[in-house]
DNA sequence: GGATTGGTACTCGGATATTACGTGTCCGAGTATTCTAGG
DNA sequence: CCTAGAATACTCGGACACGTAATATCCGAGTACCAATCC
């Protein structure tokens, strides 16, 4: 059970466009250099995230990444899911209805005590993602930081 | 983000065990079978709830496995965490103390609110596990279930 | 001088190698049993 | 008949291959800009 470290750098990224002059686009190559990331495998994820609606992409001359939606209306679920697939993490294979102590299937229309346990506790993570949104996240940023950010990636925006 | 498979079959053996007539064991081919699990891969799950502490493993022939506690005192995140290994799935890279937009580490005696999130999420995750334990588990079988199953082991123990 | 058209430089998108971990399997270490031989 | 001993069969434990997914990277597709040219 591990989490990809490109949640981690989209999330960065994230918050940091959200301080990005409205309408303004940053390259990844701006993104990925004020956070010392690889530029060609941050572009992966930043493709992922393109591709699951959170950013919008534009391509050629003054191009680059910007978000698709104000960040008060992105949750931070929605930057995991794009990145990691919107695939539970657990799956239950019923292997209560195999071997010599199979169940019959007329008695597995409901899920196993196993598996609703398993999707109630990742519903619990889920909605926890949930309730954070990217604004959130610049809101927690320790004082001046947000100032910062903004007029560094200002300069970088185009 | 995948879970192991291995979580689910060792929750299965867990609440199987958990009716076998006290002090007795059950051989790992009698837990693969009632699951038709491969024997050989199961035994390293068991090997490692065995090592975690979860479980109770006796050498020799009437040897076997059993719990190592009551089964009420054995959760979910018990067996989980001797599957998955106790590590968090997210783990920060501090990646803010990197790059042109770099943080001053005077600044970052407070964890990220990226980390403190993830670390929150994890949090009410594993809450949500450590909530069940195996006897509940086997609380919630079907009707008949527990006593069809704790047959069928009695007979495969020893 | 203005509009048009072709070229050019710049950006992202998808396809391609490399590495790490989960999956699957095997043989060796250790113990209770059991059979045999001696008293 | 009882006891001591060694052989034996049975169980788990750790070490060894294989497959899939995450990691890391490259080159091609598409667009806006710019310059040269024509009207």
């Amino acid at each position: 059970m591990k989490l990809s470290q490109g949640v981690e750098w989209g999330l960065h990224c994230a918050a940091l466009l959200a301080l990005a002059p409205p309408g303004m686009t940053v390259r990844r190559e701006g993104l990925a250099g004020h956070y010392a990331l690889p530029v060609t495998y941050l572009a992966k994820h930043l493709q992922a995230m393109a591709r699951a609606g959170v950013l919008h992409a534009v391509t050629g001359p003054r191009g680059g990444y910007r978000l698709a939606r104000p960040p008060g209306d992105i949750t931070v679920l929605d930057v995991v899911e794009a990145i990691e697939g919107p695939a539970p993490p657990f799956v239950c294979q019923e292997i209560r209805q195999r071997g010599t102590g199979a169940v019959p299937p007329e008695s597995c229309r409901r899920p196993c005590a196993i598996d609703a346990l398993m999707t109630q506790a990742d519903r619990a993570w889920r909605d926890s993602l949930r309730a954070v949104t990217i604004a959130d996240l610049v809101d927690r940023y320790p004082p001046g930081l947000r100032e910062r950010n903004a007029e560094l990636v200002a300069k970088a925006a185009s």
